[in-house]
DNA sequence: AACTATTTATAATA
DNA sequence: TTATTATAAATAGTT
């Protein structure tokens, strides 16, 4: 681009790969921050080196806003998940055992009847919690590794260029990232759902 | 940046903001391209418009091989779904319902201590499921917006620049986006589960 | 959409 | 890595 103009194909050695990479990555993070800034345009970039380092750009902030909002939903999602998760279905069926024990048996067809109702209702709760919570997850570690900054509702709030954990986002844009990583929030369901 | 220095601010004039964004945006795309070319950086990014424009970068092209494998799985846990869903914990419960009212009632505690159990197995299969699942809906609309062609595995692969519907996507980056669109594989789900 | 005077980005070099 | 500098690329203001 200049002392002399270079043709754009892949640079073969690594270390002036990396170099390379060092002096652009901060010029188009600083022009898709313009693109904001100026334009108002919504920007979300990832880049992820050829020597594995993980950047992100986001703007405005309401990116980091939304995420704060999420945050809490989870934390509320987390409770109810834990009381009622193994929790309710399976104290009904452990009451119903004891008392259904006790009583007629032409009652079996009533529970279940009712008990194949309360799976499928289940299920589909199972189904609206679940597209919420996973959603959520993916965008946890974002949160807890952005700077602490007071966050403004303005559409005037600096653009921030920061390091996150992008796998799990990445994964969505199709991109090769580690699966240890990516795979954290279904780690976490589990725990919930053992 | 030419012709005089500018203040690096929200333009007030929204068609001016156009224009403006019109001819940064093709740039920044550019840059971003370069960054993989040179320097083998996977890319991707998402830009939304003040006018509402979507606009994306992805690169290498293995955003789009992902994408094709994915909807390969998809489509055969489509089927799954399709067999097993309403299916066989439903049809279980029937045949229980027939077979046991012939029964002793010394069998229903067996029953429904196997029941519980799998309710347990059924709902982690379904979180497991659904995890995959909604990953790939959320991936789907990519590809059936991108141009058809060939996906060469070669790193060589030219970078992709493509309008995409990035609702679903820039969710997870926390993104302003519609939310019609952004629930679109919550409706799916629901029809494989009524 | 095009044109150009300037600014910005950066390849080669130190 | 960091700094310099000669050039290429991007682009603000204008047509």
């Amino acid at each position: 681009m200049t002392k002399r103009k270079i043709e754009i194909k892949r640079i073969n050695n690594a270390e002036a790969q990396q170099v390379c990479f060092s002096k652009h990555r901060p010029s188009v993070f600083k022009k898709a921050s313009e693109l904001y800034t100026l334009c108002g345009a919504e920007v979300a970039m990832l880049v992820k080196s050829s020597g594995g380092n993980l950047f992100s750009f986001g703007a405005p902030s309401s990116c980091k806003t939304n995420c704060r909002i999420k945050m809490k939903k989870m934390k509320s999602l987390q409770e109810a998940f834990k009381q009622e998760a193994d929790g309710n279905v399976m104290a009904w069926l452990d009451a119903k055992v004891e008392e259904i024990c006790k009583e007629d048996p032409e009652e079996f067809n009533r529970i279940l009847v009712s008990l194949k109702d309360m799976i499928r209702g289940r299920t589909n709760q199972l189904f609206n919690n679940y597209a919420m919570y996973s959603n959520i997850m993916r965008l946890q570690h974002c949160v807890t590794t952005l700077p602490n900054q007071q966050v403004l509702n303005s559409e005037d709030v600096k653009p921030v260029i920061h390091h996150v954990p992008i796998s799990s986002i990445g994964w969505n844009l199709g991109m090769d990232v580690n699966p240890n990583s990516s795979v954290a929030h279904v780690d976490e369901i589990k725990r919930h759902f053992p």
